[in-house]
Order: C-alpha cells, then structure tokens, then sequence
DNA sequence: GCTTGACTTAAAGTTAACTTTAAGTTGTAG
DNA sequence: CTACAACTTAAAGTTAACTTTAAGTCAAGC
C-alpha cells in the first residue's frame, strides 16, 4: 500500500505539514517520490514514522533522532550503536516512569487534600487534622503546608 | 526557615532564573521581600515551589498553573475548581504513563530486535526469522519492518 | 568602610518544533 | 479538457519556557 503525505498524517494523527518538517531535517532518507515530485509512503516508511514517533514522544530531540536514522542507513556496521541508543532511551524512559510515578503520588495526595477539604467546607479543616486520620501513603507529604 | 532565590534554587534542583521567571508570570503571588527588596522564601513558598513542579513536569502550561494559584488565592469558594483541576491532572498522567507503556514496550522489542541482530552479525537475521522465535509480547510489533 | 558574591530589574535573545504563507504543480473525477 | 483538492517548495512566523545581558543594589565578612 502507498500514502501521500496526507493519508500518511491521517494514519498516524499528525500534522502533513509536521512530516514534510521530519523528511526536510532527514528524518525519512529512504522515502521516494513519484515521477512528479509527491512523496509516496510505503509500509517501510511508515514503519520509520512510528520509531521516529516513539522516540519523540518518549523525549528523544530531532537532532538525536536524526542521528539514530543516520546510523540505521549506514547498514550493519551501526547494529552495536543502534543497539546502545535504543537501551539508552528505553533507560531514560523508565527514569520518565519513575518520576511520573512520583508527580501521581503528589496529586493523589492533593486530590485527597481537596476532597477533604470539599467535604468540610474550608481548607482550615488541614490545619487541625490528626496524622492518623491522613491516609498512610500520603504521610511523605504532611509538614509541607 | 527563609531562603533566597539562589538557595531555593539549589534546594528544587531549578535555576533561579526559572525561579524569578515564575514569580514575573505570577506564580508566587504571596511571595514576600525584604526590606531591601530581596525575595525571602518560606516554607510556604518552597512548596508551592513543589506543587508548581509537579504540575510542570506532569505536562501543565505555565498559563494554566498560574490559573490553579489564582484559585488558591481565592480561598474556599474555589476549592472545587481547584479538585476538579487537580483531578484533571491525575488523568492526565494516568494517560500519560498508558502511552509511556506503550512506548516502553515499543523500546523493548527494538532492544530485542538489535540484540537479535548484533548476535547474528547482521539485520538481515530478521527476514528469515521464524514467528516461534519471536517472544510472545514482541507479536504485535511484526509485519512491521 | 570596603570588598565581594548574590541579589534586583527590564529587555532582549535563544531554542525546539513546528505552522503558516504564498505561489505554483500534480493527479484524478467528471 | 477542466476543475479542484491535495500536493510541492522556500521562507517567514509562532509559541513556550526559559536564559542572558547590562546596569545597578544589597548584605555579610573583614
């Protein structure tokens, strides 16, 4: 199956204008074009949209990204370079998770705060409330107003 | 305690650029100074500090977390506003860590891909690769070349 | 009192990642 | 053959979130 550029951001929900942007920083070198200049997406092509779509959502600059292509066209001899990029995003990615996790807990705890709060009418109701009436998982956060 | 900027800075891991950056765009309107004009950070202070984070790293813009001080300001009457804005949140990064998971497994099986293929020597391992050798979870990502 | 490092401001500069614009071309349906 | 939507390009514009600069002020140690 072939894509324009359209059909291509449709697929993937982006912009056409956002991968015209990725093919002019070379980000999609082996794409073709037909005898009148379109741009045809292939199954391989679109298979690059979706690293290159991982890669930035999981934070990975264009330049950086770049890179990775680069090293994907230069064949075989780049396997232990491909290799160390990919381990180092996946490593970034759970750090990502990781703190994620963290920022979840503080508003689990501020839901709770407000929930607490919504059901007394005030805020003030923080003020006099016993620690063992603070859910245990929240107790890192008490003495921080 | 009382901090300054620079120490403030150092204590959130932040410049403290950032620090008068935000407090221009209003996000430490009770933030008091001294005599002389120098900002002096409470407790108070380091943890709106804290909650301004999390909401900045959870993906919130600048624009909407200077909405959320707005409403604390207010006192009681926006307690709701202020739940439903926190809560808000929460789904957001409950989203967020779903596509980070997705991603991350996307990752794994690139991982497993390249592994694949610096043992063989070659990429070219993975065309004649047999569905059976390929790990259960990484199915989903074949027939994507 | 003097030095020095950290602070103050307003204003300008930076960066990434697009998006928009304008003028023109391609491909397809009727 | 014509219309028309979708494509093409280069270049300029946008946005968010800072960061830097320049000129000056504050505060603590000697």
């Amino acid at each position: 199956m072939i894509y324009t550029v359209g059909e291509a951001a449709r697929q993937l929900n982006v912009a056409a204008s956002t991968i015209r942007y990725y093919d002019k920083e070379g980000l999609l070198p082996l794409l073709e074009r037909s005898s009148g200049g379109m741009r045809m997406f292939r199954d391989d092509d679109m298979s690059s949209l979706k690293i290159i779509e991982c890669l930035k959502k999981t934070g990975m600059p264009i330049k950086d990204i770049k890179h990775f292509i680069d090293s994907c066209i230069e064949g075989d001899s780049k396997i232990d370079e491909r290799l160390a990029i990919i381990e180092s995003q996946r490593e970034s990615v759970n750090r990502q998770m990781e703190e994620m996790q963290k920022m979840k807990e503080m508003l689990d705890y501020k839901c709770w705060y407000y929930e607490t709060a919504k059901a007394a009418g005030t805020c003030a109701v923080h003020d006099q409330i016993k620690p063992e009436d603070v859910p245990e998982k929240f107790h890192q956060f008490l003495n921080q107003p």
